[in-house]
DNA sequence: TATATTCTGAGACTCAATCTCAATAAGAAT
DNA sequence: ATTCTTATTGAGATTGAGTCTCAGAATATA
């Protein structure tokens, strides 16, 4: 057991106990640095021979989003994804419309411009959503 | 009849027919600015005499959508909003966390960077959605 | 007016996400 | 290690926005 372990830590601090079935939803969202939605992160936990319910994943995301460990995106299809945040600096996102394939983007212009924007109305930015849905090149011209 | 009725003009091209109901629901949406969902637009309709069903608001929206009428806004509480676009020029959002208020921006400087980034990836912009949410001075100080 | 076709509305259905609650597991205390 | 208290889990029910179905109503055409 690390002294660093984001999620006992995470769990001490909002007083929950620690599980097979949480360490297993973070495992998984770990695992990769795609996009996946929950039923995508359900599956690979059960392949994994782990046993776990669609209800102790969303409820697990739910404790690793307000702590910060993953990011919830919304994009309009209806499902959200998630996307762990270890080593991870904060970025936008470009989607195909037409394959689905996600890319990330960072334009210090562009966040500047925003803080910009909220101050100049008197606000307090919170958080944003920014998302360029595309045609991507390979299904541009296949 | 107008020369410019852009619901018939909608109408005809899309092959559709011209009723009361589909009347009514633009009616609805062009009688105020606001970001208004469907159940809000249904309940005003319902309000003011006429008939509507929810299944027929929510068909006509989408002609709406799908001609450029009616712009569909989804801030990521699992409701659809909708704007109308009668002299409207292209924007994004502010929204308030806690009282739910919406405000518009436009950022001619943040519009190029879009262009840009997605060229330099060497991918087409369809559409982009950039949403600011912000603790309104209302909301932060009482 | 008669005919063909589209449109409407009530309610069934979908599907992601949330909730329920009895059984189970974690952690504290002894 | 065993007991005890309390949180967690999972199967399935529920929710709710949005979609679909299809018989009856409305519209366009002749
Ligand atoms: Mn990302
Ligand atoms: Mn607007
Ligand atoms: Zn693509
Ligand atoms: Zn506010």
């Amino acid at each position: 057991m690390a002294t660093y372990d984001p999620l006992k830590r995470a769990l001490k601090k909002e007083g929950l106990r620690y599980t097979q079935q949480r360490q297993s939803v973070w495992d998984e969202l770990c695992a990769t640095n795609d996009h996946r939605d929950a039923e995508e992160i359900y599956l690979a936990i059960r392949q994994s021979g782990l046993n776990v319910s669609r209800a102790t994943v969303y409820r697990t995301i739910d404790v690793l989003v307000k702590n910060k460990m993953v990011r919830k995106l919304e994009l309009g299809d209806g499902r959200a994804r998630y996307e762990h945040k270890i080593n991870a600096t904060h970025h936008d996102h470009l989607i195909c419309i037409q394959c689905g394939k996600i890319e990330e983007f960072m334009d210090e212009v562009i966040e500047s411009r925003q803080d910009e924007i909220v101050k100049k109305f008197g606000y307090k930015l919170v958080r944003h959503i920014h998302q360029l849905f595309i045609i991507c090149s390979e299904c541009e011209s296949p």
